[in-house]
RNA sequence: GCCAGUGUAGCUCAGUUGGCCAGAGCAGCUGAUUUGUAAUCAGCUGGUCGGGGGUUCGAAUCCCUCCACUGGCUCCA
């Protein structure tokens, strides 16, 4: 038979050859590094025979679908493991996710905690020594059903329901075997750095009417090596964690007494948001927002209209009454109507639009007690919206307008890694989304015109967009590599519709407005969560806290430094002196943890030549310094937005 | 909300199987020291051991319940 590679060579091979046989013939040493191949465009196990004239290309770890399938491979031997540990257990699926795999179960009246993961590893890596090979066995339908109605195994046999005769494979590895479509990788030795991370309570086919199973997440590696790296990934993680750090650097905190999952800000963060929030409005006012502001509340007939109290009524918080009337109110869990109402306000012209009203509007929304973490899931939260009306031909470029907005800010604050998420409808079933047909396809097509004419990395996902309308969503990558979900930009057929919004066109007749929801950030909340985590609590000059420490090396020199103090301060500098008297080496120590970006030390030599001894966190002396050169220098910083140099 | 776990001083954490007035380091305060690029020394203050209830002669330790937090699940305008 021929098989074509991937270079486009094709070569013959005996027929029923496996692919680990072809790599073999190629080389010993792609046949030790290869997990899976591709054969046909489909990931197959390395020991089942090619039948027929094939393509084929090998898979070794550095690819996505062989980590996959190294991972799934590690799912079975996890449970191979708890088989052991537990016998009778029942065991639901176990699939690869991005970084690692996991494996619902259902334990019986067995518990397990985080100190059972230790001795399940060591099963794990017991089981892997055996090298025991993952055998393939295709079997028929009646079988498969008598095998696990033998086991009692009623979540296996739901599974089974579903598939087809004919189609349904096993896959043994040493004592255990799972109904499994695979693949997998030849044998459970190549599986060396292992680590369980966590157990989680998870809902059968998560639906929270059914049984919760156990859901064990874990992490694999082919070698101890990378295993030690991905530890020390994950203490970096913990080191950048923003409510560590929210409160080491003191800029929020959180009190049971105040309630769950509402932020309290700390002087310092609370300046810091506000650079943030300046920052923001100024760009948005350049670019012709108009700044609106809106109660905290608003009427129970304002969401009856914006169809919020129909969906989400029940699982707000509960309407607060007005004594005498018996008037209900909600707190506002999102800006839009009250900005539609302004919209209402006076009669718009299409001379008017785009319109675009923006708000720095603090939303308040009942998330569940166990959905709340830290700052990024919170119940009460600021959001820099706005909400732009336009005509449906404008809505192309609004939406470059708003790219533009976001890149400048993702820019600003050194995200350089973005993409954008193009959420579209689901081609097969339109009828679940409300506007026209051709509303709707205006706007979609204009989103993926923007977003390339803007030269966005674009993913596009069908079926993903809201009932009311398609939108984009920014993911940007950290520092450390993880991705986040920030900026939004989304279509809303909705609310014209419901508000009953219009304009006059130029043939003096009534039209329907779109509308666009839009916010950079996401939340203020949320985006300062990012960013702190992105620089490890190492802001930039122009937002940090504090910007200057001035460190005198005695009391002697504290009339010099006040000095140099009032001169920072007369520049707009937000600098603090060290007036304590200890040692210059433990000021120094303390300064450095608090993260301060840049210290002058003040000693005998600096009050004689009139200088100040200029130090940078992170990085350690940089000389002696006039200080209108260090004022330059910060405001250069400033001016500029310089993204501080991340140490790890 | 659900599963598993955690909750001791402002922070980080010790407190054997229930048993002497509950401990340490850092921070804070007071004093001494006047210091040259990542921790000077001494003393002192500070805790109804998350809240409430129970078991017991006796509870930080055992049980119940509520709250908060952590990791997930579900949800997310």
């Amino acid at each position: 038979m021929n098989i074509t590679f991937p270079d486009g060579a094709v070569r013959q091979y005996e027929q029923g050859s496996t692919a680990l046989d072809i790599a073999k013939k190629i080389s010993e040493g792609l046949a030790r590094k290869i997990l899976a191949a591709e054969v046909n465009g489909e990931v197959w196990d390395l020991s089942r025979p090619i039948k027929n004239d094939s393509s084929i290309k090998f898979l070794t770890w550095d690819d996505e679908k062989a980590k996959s399938t190294f991972w799934h491979s590690s799912a079975h031997l996890m449970a191979e493991a708890v088989e052991d540990a537990f016998p009778g257990v029942k065991f639901w699926v176990g699939p690869p996710i991005e970084k690692g795999f996991y494996y619902d179960i259902d334990l019986g009246d067995n518990v397990i905690s985080e100190s059972d993961l230790e001795k399940l590893e060591k099963k794990m890596n017991e089981l892997s020594k055996q090298n025991n090979s993952f055998v393939r066995k295709e079997i028929s339908k009646a079988d498969a059903v008598k095998y696990f109605e033998e086991k009692g195994d009623e979540y296996k046999l739901d599974l089974l329901q579903g598939l087809e005769d004919g189609s349904i494979t096993f896959y043994t590895q040493g004592n255990f075997t799972d109904l499994c479509r695979g693949p997998h990788i030849p044998s459970t030795g190549l599986i060396k750095g292992i680590k369980l991370t966590s157990i989680a309570g998870a809902y059968w086919k998560g639906d929270e009417k059914n049984k919760m199973l156990t859901r064990i997440y874990g992490v694999t590696f082919p070698n101890q090596k990378e295993l030690d790296e991905y530890l020390v990934f994950l203490e970096e993680a913990k080191k950048r964690d923003h409510r560590k750090l929210g409160k080491e650097l003191e800029l929020f905190t959180f009190s049971e007494k105040v309630g769950a999952g509402l932020p309290l800000w700390l002087p310092k963060g609370a300046m810091l948001r506000e650079r943030l929030q300046n920052f923001l409005q100024k760009a948005q006012i350049e670019s012709g927002y108009l700044p609106v502001i809106t109660p905290h509340i608003g009427s129970k007939s304002l969401y009856v209209t914006s169809g919020h109290y129909e969906k989400y009524g029940k699982d707000s918080f509960q309407p607060i009454k007005t004594p005498v009337e018996g008037e209900e109110f909600f707190l506002k869990p999102m800006n839009c109507p009250h900005h539609c109402e302004i919209y209402k306000a006076s009669p718009r012209s299409y001379k008017d639009l785009p319109l675009r009203l923006a708000e720095f509007g603090t939303v308040y929304r009942y998330e569940q007690s166990g959905e709340l973490h830290g700052l990024t899931r919170v119940r009460g939260f600021t959001q820099d919206d706005a909400h732009l009306f336009c005509m449906p031909n404008q809505v192309k470029d609004e939406f470059k307008k708003v790219i533009d907005l976001v890149l400048y800010v993702f820019n600003s604050l050194g995200f350089t890694d973005y993409t954008a998420q193009i959420s579209l409808r689901d081609q097969n079933d339109k009828s679940k989304y409300i506007g026209s047909d051709t509303n709707w396809e205006i706007a979609e097509k204009s989103i993926i015109e923007a977003s390339e004419e803007k030269g966005l990395k674009t993913v596009i996902e069908f079926g993903e967009a809201a009932f009311y309308g398609p939108k984009l969503d920014f993911m940007v990558r950290d520092a450390i590599g993880r991705k986040w979900q920030l900026g939004t930009i989304q279509v809303d057929y909705n609310l014209p519709e419901r508000f009953d919004l219009t304009y006059i066109g130029e043939d003096n007749a009534k039209h329907r407005p779109v509308m666009i929801h839009r916010a950079p950030f996401g939340s203020m909340e949320r985006f300062i969560a990012v960013l702190t985590e992105h620089c490890a609590g190492k802001f930039p000059m122009w937002l940090v806290p504090v910007q200057v420490k001035i460190l005198p090396i005695s009391d002697k020199f504290l009339s010099y430094a006040q000095n140099v103090l009032s001169k920072l301060k007369n520049n707009d500098i937000r600098a603090e002196i060290d007036d304590r008297s200890e040692k210059i080496g433990k000021k120094i120590r303390d300064t450095e943890l608090s993260k301060v970006p840049l210290m002058l030390i003040i000693g005998e030599k600096e009050v004689n030549d009139k200088k100040v001894s200029v130090r940078r966190q992170g990085k350690g002396d940089e000389g002696v310094k006039d200080v209108q050169e260090v004022i330059a220098m910060i405001q250069d910083e400033v001016k500029h937005k310089k993204i501080a140099e991340t140490t790890a």
